[in-house]
DNA sequence: CCAGACGTTGTT
DNA sequence: GTCTGG
DNA sequence: CCAGACGTTGTT
DNA sequence: GTCTGG
């Protein structure tokens, strides 16, 4: 799954990768641990209502900011959207919670790099605990998530602003993943992104793109447990992890 | 009909 | 809002 | 995803 | 053990 990531990019940078032509989100530091209900960047089409601009003509993609975790139009409270942060590409469609916006309202989440777990055990099985593994690009670009978006307004405070909120497409593991997790984030290829943003792309072709990336694109390796607290933050989360020193004999030898 | 859920992960 | 379970 | 909490009452 | 918050 994918329930941690970095966002290091610059708007800038992020506006001219995904050719934006509207920038409806303020510039926020280079973060090493976004956490779910964290704000986060997200590309999304312009819509004829309105939804992520105004009613100007001419620009098609905007680049906003969504809170991670989905919370479904219906929901009493945003608090459902902490268990709304993926979204199983099966059944995708007839899940009551994204069978809207997967069909209208699909975005981009940009990642520099994401986290995943690995349940390691010790030699008799025992549980000795779990290593968080970054993976990134070999490429050094950023990566799409391919996300879905909602909006959600309080009933009882219709004065108050909407609530866009976010959450990121998980699929299978591919080959290099297999090892350290069973799903990882759908990760889409540059010639895709126009057909994920399109709310008027064919269901079936929508489903064809929610597949594993290529292994080829990324490299994974161990990190610390520095980034196990979402309050740690810092370029220091990504370093690799030094290799463990030499098995000693252990308690005998 | 109304009430209640609406999600993912991992583990046994 | 819409579906499922009772 | 992991870390950290894990409760009630009454009132608007 | 299970749920909530970040």
């Amino acid at each position: 799954m994918c329930g941690r990531y970095t966002s290091t990019s610059t708007v800038a940078d992020l506006a001219s990768i995904f050719d934006v032509d509207e920038v409806r989100a303020e510039p926020m530091p280079a973060r090493y641990n976004v956490a779910p209900t964290d704000t986060v960047f997200a590309v999304a089409l312009r819509s004829s209502k309105g939804e992520i601009a105004d009613g100007k003509k001419g620009p098609r993609r905007a680049l906003g900011t969504f809170r991670w975790g989905l919370v479904p139009s219906w929901a009493k409270d945003p608090s459902v959207g902490s268990r709304m942060i993926n979204a199983r590409c099966e059944g995708i469609s007839s899940k009551p919670a994204f069978r809207a916006a997967v069909a209208r309202r699909r975005c981009i989440i940009p990642a520099d790099a994401f986290y995943e777990w690995q349940r390691r055990e010790g030699r008799d099985g025992k549980k000795v605990g779990k290593l968080p593994h970054a993976i990134r690009r070999r490429d050094g670009r950023p990566m799409a998530f391919a996300g879905l978006w909602e909006f959600w307004r309080d009933d009882d405070d219709l004065e108050a602003p909407a609530l866009r909120s976010c959450a990121i497409v998980t699929t299978g593991a591919n080959e290099l993943m297999a090892p350290i997790h069973d799903r990882m984030p759908v990760v889409l290829a540059a010639d895709n992104w126009a057909a994920w943003l399109d709310p008027g792309t064919d269901p079936g072709a929508v489903e064809r793109l929610m597949v594993p990336a290529p292994s080829e694109w990324f490299e994974a390796y161990a990190v610390s447990t520095l980034v196990n607290k979402v309050g740690n933050d810092g370029p220091q989360l990504i370093e690799p992890l030094p290799p463990p020193p030499p098995a000693s004999g252990g308690p005998s030898s």
